[in-house]
DNA sequence: GCATAAAATGTAATCGTTTACATTTGCCTA
DNA sequence: TAGGCAAATGTAAACGATTACATTTTATGC
């Protein structure tokens, strides 16, 4: 591999004056720019990252952390973080955690070890990671949770998201203004505190509604397919039944549209459903998808700018929750319920 | 940031002691060990990884480029290469291509940078990054291509895939043996290779049937809902109207179902479907779709394998392609064509 | 043409690890 | 207890870039 010194060498130059005209190029004249980049145009030459990261203690690279690279909410997501990226000459790579808990100390390690100058994770950590990420001073390099929140009884991490338990409250509501009172929850796993919040949502929707608590009902749908599908079951065959389902997300949703239509049963003629995210298959959905609407390229983008601030200046590091707006999108799957 | 080096000084012995008990443990003393794993502790360190690959010329990361984060077609292959590269001690990165050309440079500038000690490409690079990529000898780290092929007027890439011209043309065999004469196919970008390829096996199948020529119809989808749910407005406003059509992936597929729906026809009585790659939805779409499975996880385990054999011994590098078998999945959504 | 300042270049230390080689320590045997 | 060998440890040189500081060259004004 040639090195900067065999490239110093064919210019008949320092090394030192290589490295200038590579990275401020009009410190150095004319005549040997001139020399130093046909000598690196022969050699091929190209600067060794690992090389230069070390030396300057900073790799330019931010690590998003996403639960699964098949997830569809996060396209956009990462749409508003790569723009951002880009313009500030950062350079993205992702990291799945498969909601796992050894990846968590695969997350501690990359901090620690400042492969990258920062993180955003857009997933939620076990109480152990949480753990370790904790205490705003001492974090190696600075983390921005993504459209997730934090358990609060750690210490709070900077965060920008929607205020999923009012968006959850609000869906619950819309349902309940149809007219629906038997109104059942599925939720995400235990793990998933975003989803715990919209299962809270869920209950104070409910709460107010002063409809009879047999009504409130949870299941979990496992954030799957097939877990939302094994839930939608088990509330299909409660009598009496519910009239709508309340879903964490919108494949969740999804799963629970196509276990009602197996049963015989139709959407929203029957069963009202409602989802959360409006990823991009809620519109062609059958029928189309009422869900909420999260705006994601702009978490994407906020959430950059968060870290590329406690980069540029580690003070700044404020631990605040930033709220961006949700709204509610209205399709088809709701239908007024008339007894 | 607490270095070896204060490591050794507390624990009162040579930076090269304590990095030998890091990395080889055995090649010290008990006592010294002792000490120097109680340093260890007090002082918190670990070690800079950036130094560590730096010197050590390796990072023992690979970086996989998938063409989107939100594409759900991936998740099974990346549990693939997640699952082996657990096993053999290498860290996975995930970049995004976004099919810019501009990632393109990215990735050639990543390889020959050697942030990473190999790369997996699931998508398809554009003219540029495969002229780039190509010749054998001086890639500087090896590369193998997953799912995608790779141009052949180029010298090739190792690569390990279905055979897409065959299953494209056993899908459209399927729909002419189900009495479908009047086939139309949505196509993928002109950039995707692989799209090529199944667009080529509709080809070939329509060829073998005997059908009248103008019955082959080719629309572009762009492989996204929108695209196909425009490039499936366009077909079913000719006339003759297509009976059937085939589309390159399964996302277009459920783009085409929704608009086809949308005009008020249905599927399959009035128009069959069948899409490509057997992604999760594909079972929940309304019908349940015919489609080509492929062997995901599978693909993702052999390619990181060939990757890791090239790593470690860099004279493995033998450029073949590696077909693994794929499977038309019968479900719902194409019919029998009677006239 | 000379003094002086400014611009250009060179020298060498440095970042934190690893590792070849040199040295010391410990142990065993005669 | 000396001698010899193996095991344990230390010393110092890399790896490839950046950069503070020293030195040389060039430009400027008189």
């Amino acid at each position: 591999m040639v090195s900067i010194n065999h490239v110093a060498e064919i210019a008949g130059v320092s090394n030192a004056t290589v490295s200038r005209c590579i990275n401020d190029p009009l410190k150095v004249s004319k005549r040997t720019r001139a020399k130093v980049q046909s000598a690196i145009a022969d050699t091929g030459y190209t600067a060794n990252t690992l090389a230069r990261s070390f030396r300057r203690g900073k790799t330019n690279m931010i690590m998003v952390v996403i639960p699964s690279v098949g997830d569809p909410f996060f396209t956009l997501v990462m749409e508003g973080i790569r723009a951002a990226a880009k313009r500030c000459g950062y350079t993205i790579m992702i990291n799945e955690t498969q909601l796992s808990d050894l990846n968590a100390d695969e997350i501690g390690a990359m901090m620690v070890s400042r492969q990258a100058d920062g993180i955003i994770l857009l997933a939620s950590l076990s109480p152990f990671g949480n753990a370790m990420l904790s205490g705003t001073s001492n974090r190696p390099i600075p983390i921005v949770i993504g459209c997730e929140t934090v358990s609060s009884d750690l210490a709070s991490l900077p965060s920008v998201h929607i205020d999923n338990v009012g968006a959850a409250k609000e869906a619950t509501e819309y349902l309940i203004s149809q007219g629906h009172r038997n109104v059942s929850f599925i939720s995400g796993p235990e793990s998933s505190l975003l989803t715990k919040d919209r299962e809270y949502g869920y209950l104070k929707g409910m709460l107010a509604s002063k409809t009879t608590s047999e009504y409130v009902q949870i299941e979990d749908g496992g954030m799957s397919i097939h877990g939302s599908a094994k839930a939608t079951r088990k509330l299909l065959s409660q009598r009496p039944r519910p009239t709508a389902i309340f879903c964490a997300n919108d494949e969740m949703a999804m799963g629970a549209i196509h276990e009602i239509k197996n049963q015989g049963l139709n959407v929203p003629e029957d069963i009202s459903v409602i989802g959360f995210d409006d990823i991009r298959y809620a519109e062609i959905t059958d029928p189309p998808l009422t869900t909420i609407y999260q705006p994601a390229e702009e978490i994407g983008e906020r959430v950059f700018y968060r870290v590329l601030r406690s980069i540029e200046d580690a003070g700044a590091d404020d631990d605040m929750a930033e709220i961006v707006p949700h709204k509610l999108i209205i399709r088809k799957s709701v239908k007024k319920f008339e007894l």
